[in-house]
DNA sequence: GCTGGTCTTAACGCCTTCTTAACCTCATTG
DNA sequence: CAATGAGGTTAAGAAGGCGTTAAGACCAGC
């Protein structure tokens, strides 16, 4: 999430309320991603883990309710129920399986922007959690827990940083500059070295062959980055 | 907040409503502080240190938008905004200077009951009544009662409000802050000492070896958390 | 005012992690 | 093919976090 903008995923069997929230949310500068059935949310959430849920309980393959313990096995990202449902044990049960709002339509553009702009405030400062994944290289931001295929990797505040920072955007590159902003909060001096040397023990600890890294690649003359599908094994020469 | 109980402040000018609440509140073993104006709101917030805090908008010292304001400046409170409004200008006003949810009278006390939990939950101020387990550790927290297989055990109010945090969420790491806000109730100070002599206290109460933890878990720099399968002898943090 | 339990403070030693610095590798290039 | 520079490796000392212990302060109930 970049500014005030919002990836939003909007879950809704009925085209046209999907269209609506679409539209409506545009307006206000969000990116909208539609998702029809309870599945196809499951599967958007992870490949473009969108900033909130918008989810309508009432799904052709799946209940909503199930759809959000699903949810919250692995992932805290903010959910507001939308429901035709006005009856008690809905909601109950909508918010006690994890949801953050209750909306009943018809609703209130106003108050539907007012509770989205309260349940991000409320879950932003859990910024960035769940479970990432690359390859065999897998990380649990909250329980701070890396893997590699079934293997624990024990990592060091500095290297978790680090190997989180590379997280944001698999693939991209992160310049020294970026990392050390990030992970040592400073502007100044000249900690590449320092840099360095927590990269070469994080691929110790995490590279099948540190002499030719699979995960940690090194952009010569830019930064790092980390690889988006492992499996290819393209040595060298981009 | 000890025990599973909440304490809640319930601010209505109404004196029907706040013996209504207060009687039902009571029933599911809260506790429950009234006020009935903005002014003796705030003083009982700080007075208190109430858990939850559950606010009508017509006050007659103060509006309650102002009110909600004024304790957002110093306090993250869960604040539920029950109202016989149903103007669309006034939930969106009062969500939008801090209020976490807004309920309009009339309202049914089960969905109460529910966006309390929720925001309790959200809010991690960690209300749970029931039976937790991990391995052979189990904690009742309604019966105050913790065993290790067979045995019970006995714990101080502080090392038992520190295992019912990270039994909030067993797996996660809890920071040290997080943890100290919620069983010290304090935001300011350097308590950490405080919160590792009591973490050896406990372990020395639950751990078979207390040397090598099986149940809680460091991370170094990072906080403590519980172990999700303590089954296994996991390499992490000796 | 005594007593037993609990909370807090302080001191100390250990151990992980951070940082530094020196040295090594490798690709590029004149 | 040696010079150069960016990046990688390694080891050792410094710094700081953590666990432990014990003693004093506090706060009931008696």
């Amino acid at each position: 999430m970049k500014d005030g903008k919002l990836h939003i995923l909007v879950t809704d069997d009925e085209t046209a309320i999907r269209h609506f929230l679409k539209a409506t949310l545009s307006v206000y500068d969000h990116l909208v991603t539609e998702a029809e059935s309870g599945q196809k949310t499951l599967d958007l959430l992870v490949e473009e883990r969108p900033d909130l849920l918008i989810l309508d309980l009432g799904l052709p393959d799946m209940d909503g309710v199930e759809v959000i313990r699903e949810i919250r096995g692995w992932s805290s990202i903010p959910i507001i129920v939308l429901s035709v449902r006005n009856r008690e044990e809905d909601k109950i049960a909508a918010l006690d399986s994890g949801a953050d709002d209750y909306l009943t339509k018809p609703f209130g553009v106003g108050e539907l922007l007012a509770r989205i702009r309260g349940v991000v405030r409320r879950s932003s400062s859990g910024l960035m959690d769940g479970i990432y994944q690359t390859g065999d290289l897998k990380m649990d931001i909250g329980r701070r827990l890396v893997t590699i295929g079934s293997n624990e990797i024990q990592l060091t505040p500095t290297e978790f940083d680090i190997l989180k920072t590379l997280f944001q955007k698999p693939g991209k590159v992160f310049t020294h500059r970026q990392i050390i902003d990030k992970v040592w909060n400073t502007h100044l001096g000249d900690e590449s070295r320092l840099l360095r040397v927590n990269i070469s023990n994080l691929r110790h600890k995490i590279e099948p062959d540190p002499n030719r890294p699979t995960y940690i690649k090194t952009d010569l003359g830019v930064g790092y980055r980390l690889n988006d599908n492992p499996e290819d094994a393209s040595p060298r020469s981009s």
